[in-house]
DNA sequence: TGAAATGTTGGGGCG
DNA sequence: ACGCCCCAACATTTC
């Protein structure tokens, strides 16, 4: 609930810094976090460091982003906050405003006379941040931005004709042959800033989500999946590598096993680099191309983004556009809730809600059946998963979205429509996913766990399951609705 | 990183 | 023994 005035302005803090007998005459460096928030393999950190100047590491709740986090990443953002506040050797300064006020702001109460920060691929934020280095040039303030993000930056990689690549299969043997994923960065020694810096407190951004009335905590309940931050990434990823990479091929694709690395949030929010991951599973004693070619996945996502910048709205297939949409509403949020008697989609949504994450395969089963068996546009979908994935990315949320509807690049085709009950019993064959999210299927023989509307009433009777009542009766029939999906499709194309 | 419809093949039952 | 039909099983095409 944003108020008339700022945190900062209700309640001004200021961060002491410990360590006040470094007494440097030379001028503070900044180091501006944003999607980066580590210590390891970091250039912008990196490059501060080496400078031999005073950090003052900033975090900045910007204020004019057009594309603000959704609600369970900015809650996930808390706690990564927090954490990468206790890993760095300096304090986190954290403000909210715009970086031109933040900055402008900083400098003078500093003397700071240089700026690093991790380069963005959003064109609005580029956008802004030119005009910041810009101005902060015309001040006499160094600028030096750097990749903090990706393994290679979004220009570099170049089809024959020297367009930028639209499928993913050439564009990754092109990004194998030309890019040298090297070494990555260690955490650098940092020194103390001598001075002080105005901050809010982490808790002061107000990132958590508002406890209802009732006393219901809505982040409460993500907090047994997630350690948010560099260290939590480090775990997971060493998990990974030891007890699931070997099998990734293999069983990456089934939602009741956990043989994923669920890496995605730390990613998203950068508590870990693509490098970090890309080295450690060609360390391992057993790694997997596969796995590599996930993070190569979220590459071609960013090349994507960078040379379409409408693309969270706007199909990159333009002749998608004119596809007559006629999803309601109330089909959408029975999607939202897990409501639409298809246990295999709607055991997705839940852990979606529940997680703010959701298995691989399970997304393009859900989203599937939002988009062409709902017949809603990808775009809500888009929006449900970027406020609900504790880990949302721009990019890849964008361009996955756009690859089920079939309207993006080097897109599933549209009349590649899931079955949600094949696909169900191909990859949930026992419905042990599906009882795990859907509870009250859970006494259902695996016969029946897929398709509850097709068992005998004795067996529902014995499950204890009234359809319509315990678990809804499916919302549409699968196989009409792949018809009209066609048919519209059809239309489209005429 | 589909699914359904349609086409083909080959073995076995049977007159 | 032979042709015919049935129908899995698999392959190909279509959406």
């Amino acid at each position: 609930m944003r108020q008339d005035t700022t945190p900062l302005e209700r309640n001004r803090v200021r961060v002491r810094y410990a360590d006040m007998s470094t007494h440097s005459s030379s001028k503070p460096v900044i180091v501006w976090f944003r999607r980066d928030l580590r210590t390891t393999d970091h250039a912008a950190l990196h490059a501060a460091a080496e400078t031999g100047k005073p950090v003052i590491a900033l975090f900045i709740r910007e204020a004019d982003h057009s594309y603000p986090m959704g609600a369970a990443s900015d809650w996930f953002l808390h706690y990564c906050l927090k954490a990468l506040d206790e890993a760095l050797s300096v304090p986190l300064v954290v403000r909210e405003g715009t970086s031109q006020e933040v900055i402008g702001d900083i400098i003078p109460a500093t003397g700071a006379d240089e700026v690093h920060w991790g380069r963005r691929y959003q064109k609005d934020a580029i956008e802004r941040d030119a005009a910041l280095k810009e101005a902060l040039n015309a001040q006499g303030i160094t600028v030096e931005t750097h990749n903090t993000l990706l393994l290679s930056e979004p220009w570099e990689i170049k089809t024959g004709g020297g367009t930028p690549y639209r499928v993913f299969t050439p564009y990754f043997r092109k990004f194998r042959e030309q890019v040298d994923v090297g070494e990555p960065l260690p955490a650098p020694n940092l020194k103390h800033y001598a001075g002080n810096v105005e901050s809010l407190t982490v808790e002061e951004l107000g990132l958590l989500p508002i406890i209802t009335p009732s006393g219901h905590d809505w982040g409460k309940k993500l907090e047994p999946y997630w350690t948010p931050g560099p260290e939590g990434a480090r775990e997971r990823l060493q998990e990974f590598l030891d007890k699931a990479v070997g099998y990734y091929a293999e069983y990456r694709d089934r939602p009741d096993y956990d043989r994923t690395s669920r890496l995605s949030p730390f990613l998203a929010h950068g508590c870990i680099s693509a490098r970090e991951c890309w080295h450690a599973n060609n360390a391992a004693e057993v790694g997997s191309d596969k796995f590599l070619s996930e993070l190569g996945w979220r590459e071609f996502s960013y090349v994507l983004l960078y040379h379409n910048p409408e693309m969270k709205t706007q199909p990159l297939n333009p002749q998608s556009k004119a596809f007559q949409w006629e999803g309601t509403q109330e089909q959408l949020e029975a999607w939202q809730r897990g409501m639409t008697g298809y246990p295999i989609v709607d055991a997705g949504m839940r852990q979606l809600w529940d997680m703010g994450w959701q298995h691989n395969r399970v997304r393009m089963i859900t989203a599937s059946f939002l988009i062409k068996d709902l017949l809603v546009e990808w775009q809500k979908g888009e929006e449900w998963f970027w406020d609900c994935l504790c880990g949302g990315d721009p990019a890849n949320n964008s361009q996955g979205w756009q690859w089920v509807a079939g309207c993006g690049a080097d897109a599933s085709p549209f009349f590649r429509i899931f079955n949600p009950i094949s696909q169900g019993e191909r990859y949930d064959p026992q419905g042990e996913y599906v009882k795990r999210w859907c509870p009250e299927l859970k006494d259902l023989p695996k016969k029946w766990i897929h398709r509850p509307w097709e068992a005998p009433d004795h067996v529902l009777d014995d499950a204890g399951v009234t359809l319509g009542t315990d678990y809804p009766v499916p919302m549409v029939d699968h196989a009409k609705a792949r018809d009209r999906a066609l048919e519209l499709y059809k239309e489209m194309r005429a």
